[in-house]
DNA sequence: CTGTTAGCGCCTTCAG
DNA sequence: CTGAAGGCGCTAACAG
């Protein structure tokens, strides 16, 4: 009834568990004879190890956690799609772990990871990484993406929002767009801070004033924003929203509201997520390369999981930065229609 | 250096494991002065418990595992956000296992799942779900989602697919569509098997001929089948695919050939991922409900989790079947082109 | 090459 | 109420 064990294995073939453990794990030397006793006896028990005993007694999990706020909208999609990959190549299991809205409970999450993964990607724009970090640094290899700018000297990823903002601004400025405003991001969020910053700086250094109105991330409060925009008579000539989906709710909201786009009102997002290439106007946005991004996250935590273990490894503790591409499509009135991106 | 143990708290506290491990777990009576010692110590040496230790001796892991082919398109992601909710809802970690193109490669990702998790949800629509169901059934908690007809007897979840793809049909052939023709799935899929064997059958029904070609529920496989079938010089009225996804490939195949949707052509997706809403023209669909599906997965297999600890508990072997809505929008002609659904 | 034995870190009877 | 001891299933020395 209850599922064999290594020693009703052991007792089948007529061995020692210990051969049968060298057997399954292929590491020391069995004769031949032995190794067919055994794997018959596996065979004959439908055996399968048990993962969860395996891992207390080499203290390896083959596993990672990933901690991030949400699961919501294509940004967290595509960045798992890349971990995963990443993670299968390494042999990794992936466990998820998201919603954590405030910092205690991310932190709860994160202790809750203890004796079940042998590494972490924690994602948490919501608060200060330093503190979070502070509570795990040295005892489990652990990677940051907190877009936060105090992730220098820990192993990190981060995007460069500022420049990327920057770029947007400047894009819109040089084609002649004068009252640019900016959708920004949920107020703790970090990188919504630091795009609303770029853009500031970029508006401030054109001499232009800036104009900001606050989102959430949300398509459905790019929409509010811009019907409020809209209400209160504002009328803009382009839209730099903190992120694709606020800048498709914006898209939308125009074209309810019969605004053309991008004749009228020009519009950037900033991520580039697929959908941004299939809506129309197809949105100007700045690339991060979202799924490669998770990838690289995932084999550099990897690689931090192995130098772990390795007293002699060079410690990895560089801050990358990804630098988002300015990805011109038809909501800035430049591209053309349907410029091969189709697919 | 090394994470602190139980023991090391109890040392501290001067209490022994037991003691501490009461406190901890909650479970037994401890009196007042000891339970500060330990919690004190706790807090001195940031203890955590190690839950891969702990999971040995309650065998029970809190932890669930969902096996699927493919983690990439808004479908899976959609589901896994459900999922996640529940998840969490239920007290339980969420591990994710994709890239399952073939049977034997699923079945090692659920052997390598024993003594890591309390239960499985698996979605395996490439193969007979039957015989992976027997490798595991009684043994361990599972939910199957393999869209196969022969999940019946076991827990499971279904879509409606041929019902779906009859309404799709028949709501076309309702709007005068003559020449409807279907993009199918990929050929080892279940589902896209029988949404192909809807069209088919409501096409019959209806005395017109069915016109096929392949797809393989990508974006770019919509673009290129509908490509190719208007090089053929194929003239349809009306595109039913098998997914959304390549629905929208379709959209923007014929955008790119100048043809009007949906005056000359109208087009029918599945699923209703959140993209359908937003592309233009609005895809009209059959909605799934994919998240609330993903919830309601996992909100049963933490019933039958609990159910499988409890011998008087009545088994659920039911295999609830999820039926489609027809979505109407403006790629059919119908819908009003800004129906309030923009948010 | 093989078997014996001691843990991995924790929970949980069972006496006291 | 508390402590001692056994065991969860497996791996990894260490002898033989």
């Amino acid at each position: 009834m209850k599922p064999a064990t290594i020693r009703d294995v052991a007792e089948r073939a007529q061995v020692s568990v210990a051969s049968v453990s060298r057997v399954l794990t292929g590491a020391g030397a069995v004769t031949e004879p032995t190794r067919l006793k055994v794997l018959e006896a596996v065979e004959a028990l439908a055996y399968v190890p048990h993962s969860g005993a395996r891992s207390l007694s080499t203290s390896r999990t083959d596993t990672v956690g990933v901690i991030l706020p949400d699961l919501f909208g294509e940004f967290f999609s595509e960045l798992i799609r890349g971990m995963d990959v990443a993670a299968r190549a390494n042999g990794l299991h992936l466990i998820v772990s998201s919603s954590h809205d405030d910092a205690s409970e991310a932190a709860a999450a994160i202790r809750s990871m203890r004796g079940r993964v042998d590494g972490l990607i924690v994602l948490s724009p919501h608060l200060d990484s330093a503190h979070l970090a502070q509570s795990l640094v040295g005892r489990l290899p652990v990677l940051l993406m907190n877009g936060g700018a105090n992730d220098a000297g820990r192993p990190s990823m981060v995007v460069d929002n500022v420049g990327g903002a920057v770029a947007a601004v400047e894009h819109l400025l040089a084609q002649g767009r004068e009252r640019i405003v900016h959708i920004g991001g949920p107020s703790g969020n970090l990188e919504a801070r630091e795009r609303q910053a770029g853009y500031v700086q970029a508006m401030t250094a054109a001499g232009r004033e800036p104009t900001i109105v606050a989102g959430a991330f949300t398509q459905a409060s790019g929409h509010d924003a811009t019907k409020a925009l809209l209400a209160e008579g504002v009328r803009p000539d382009a839209i730099f929203a903190a992120n694709d989906m606020m800048a498709v709710g914006a898209l939308l909201a125009f074209q309810d509201a019969g605004v053309r786009c991008p004749e009228d009102v020009a519009v950037v997002g900033f991520d580039d997520v697929p959908i941004a290439a299939l809506v129309r106007p197809a949105l100007t946005t700045l690339r991060v390369e979202i799924a490669e991004t998770g990838r690289r996250a995932m084999d550099r935590l990897a690689a931090l999981i192995a130098a772990f273990n390795d007293p002699e490894a060079a410690p990895d503790a560089a801050c990358e930065t990804i630098r988002p591409q300015l990805v011109v499509r038809q909501s800035c009135g430049r591209a053309h229609p349907f410029n091969g991106e189709t697919q």
